[in-house]
DNA sequence: CGCTGGCACTCGTTGGGTGAAAGTGCTGAC
DNA sequence: GTCAGCACTTTCACCCAACGAGTGCCAGCG
């Protein structure tokens, strides 16, 4: 009897819920008589009703309509009523198995099968967001010569992540040469995080500008060049199509605003980020979300990689009339499985 | 005097169309008459528009409404007589502009932001292929090991092209091993395409069995694990959103099969090849481009790369009603432009 | 005292009907 | 060949009434 609800005021607000998240359409009391597990009358649950609705678990669209849960409903019923399972073998084998062979990918192909797995099996649309590239651990650089003057380096980290970037230099540097940078950096910068790896390459800079070493000082300037800056990291958005299917969304003006928050790779990120700090899946619903656009929508989101330093967050959104009983479990096993995958790797 | 229509006649199909795109609604002899272009009364303009529609250029929604263009009217407009300018120099500019800084990127990151500048000067969506991986020749391959039996290869083409791929491998192979195996292989492999290297990989391997040396051997081996097999090149797509404002797609329904049509890389990748073949841009009309999901929509594309054989090809989707005099350009230039960038690293 | 059936009331939705607006085709005159 | 005029068609916006879903409240029952 949490929070002052009496069982059956619980039992009514999860029967209103759970009919508006199938049905999408407000809910009235003679609907809510007829299920098995109600035994009242109307009246009755009318009279709950009206209670609900002063506590601010229900609205009504107008006053002849049935009831539709507010946002503090669903977030009470998520919290203190929902009893979350464990995700049901047969749904985990097919999770797992979206991953097989997939294993051999590189990090970002890993989570761009991850969205699409959160997707198709919670039918919304998923976000991933990439291991924040500061936090990973330098374990190679390679530098390939295209033509006199054009570089690409390629910066491999620990978790298997790699970025490439084309880097301008002096048209006289060979390959050999570069091969020579290679092996200099990759001894001097072995296992160290991103953020160490440019406090190292400012401190010989300085070290070598002293003793003057030429080559030396080229490779670590070539080095400091190749280096990410300030470069937040991705946000894969997978499955945007499954939105188009639901009623809430049949406003062609309300789903390009959507939309196009969702092509604002920056407010996704810090979306995610917010579930990087507590442990477990997170319920973010739109009001509170702040994220212009995106009112109305609920995020479902976990942390992935170690549990004391999260490496990215993943995670579900869609209309706040969603399966959360199917979809909690969903992204709280995959969030797992994906922590296990590149957890493997390092 | 082309195809048999009198100056009258296409001056009036012109105006039909041109009003059609800006407006998006069937346009009447009224509004025609009005223009400063024309100078004949409604009547007159009405039997012109009534030969039109028996020529196939125009339909009638309704007895009682205006016209609209036929794809073929649009196709015969486009064709015949649209007379497409050269983009004035201020756009031209706006697009050279979007590319600053940009040109130290990597392939996929340079198309990903043609993408990105066309969709925003269009107005439209884009799609740009990568280029066809088969078709890359080889520059240079890397073997990181992450962990003992785990293998990051990297494989780098002429081109700044970058793929990424993890392997599986004996755990008792060690970073000096794969630093071998990588000189040995870039040796070898110098300079041939993609398909070249297979063959070449073939035959030694055929060559080292007889010599039985297993070193080599299993360089070979791990060689062919790390070239792409049968993966068909990427095709990006942006500025979705765009086709969300379109009267025409205020349907969700209609969205929805737009979008997930969107999802089928492959078969957006067989749109975008049809523009492979012939030089310039090319107009594919929904219908004609049999495409589920796209009746309705247009497609500007052309090819970049070298004129004898393109690398890839990029283009514009929207509605059939779009402005083509400003489009066509854009994805003319857009596509010089790439060659260019992409040109210069060979 | 809590539950329930009954009843009056509210309000959105649906369907038919009507008039205005837009546009056409045709005809006859210049 | 061009054009003004006119009759005709069709959509669209609007109104209005009937309908129905749902509520709140009240009085009676266990």
């Amino acid at each position: 009897m949490a929070k002052g609800l009496s069982e059956r005021e619980k039992l009514i607000l999860s029967a209103v819920i759970a009919t508006y998240i199938s049905d999408a359409e407000p809910v009235g009391s003679r609907t809510i008589s007829k299920l098995k597990s109600v035994n009242v009358s109307p009246a009755t649950i009318r009279n709950v009703m009206s209670d609900l609705e002063e506590m601010g678990y229900l609205t009504q669209p107008h006053v002849s309509a049935g009831r539709v849960p507010t946002p503090q409903g669903i977030r009470f019923y998520v919290e203190s009523i929902l009893e979350v399972r464990e995700l049901d073998e047969r749904a985990k084998a097919r999770i797992r198995a979206g991953f097989q062979g997939r294993q051999e990918l590189e990090v970002r192909e890993v989570l761009k099968t991850t969205g699409r797995l959160l997707s198709s099996t919670s039918q919304q649309a998923a976000l991933v967001s990439a291991p924040n590239p500061e936090q990973e651990v330098f374990r190679r650089m390679e530098f390939v010569l295209l033509r006199p003057g054009l570089i690409l380096v390629v910066l491999v980290a620990r978790s298997g992540g790699v970025q490439n970037r084309i880097i301008e230099a002096e048209a006289e540097l060979g390959q050999e040469d570069l091969d020579k940078f290679t092996r200099y950096l990759n001894e001097l910068l072995a296992d160290l995080t991103l953020n160490e790896v440019r406090e190292r390459l400012e401190r010989e800079m300085a070290r070598e500008k002293v003793r003057f070493d030429r080559v030396l000082g080229r490779a670590l300037r070539l080095g400091q060049q190749a280096l990410p800056w300030g470069e937040s990291g991705d946000v894969f958005v997978e499955g945007r199509t499954n939105l188009l299917g639901a009623p809430e969304f049949s406003d062609v003006a309300r789903l390009k605003a959507i939309f196009q928050a969702f092509e604002e790779r920056s407010t996704l990120l810090r979306l995610l980020e917010r579930s990087l700090s507590a442990p477990g899946v997170q319920i973010l619903m739109g009001a509170e979300a702040e994220v212009a656009g995106l009112e109305g929508l609920t995020a479902v989101t976990a942390s992935y990689g170690g549990e004391a330093q999260p490496a990215g967050a993943l995670g579900v959104i869609g209309p706040a009339r969603m399966d959360y009983s199917k979809i909690i479990p969903i992204v709280d096993y995959t969030a797992r499985l994906v922590s296990q995958i590149l957890g493997s790797r390092d």
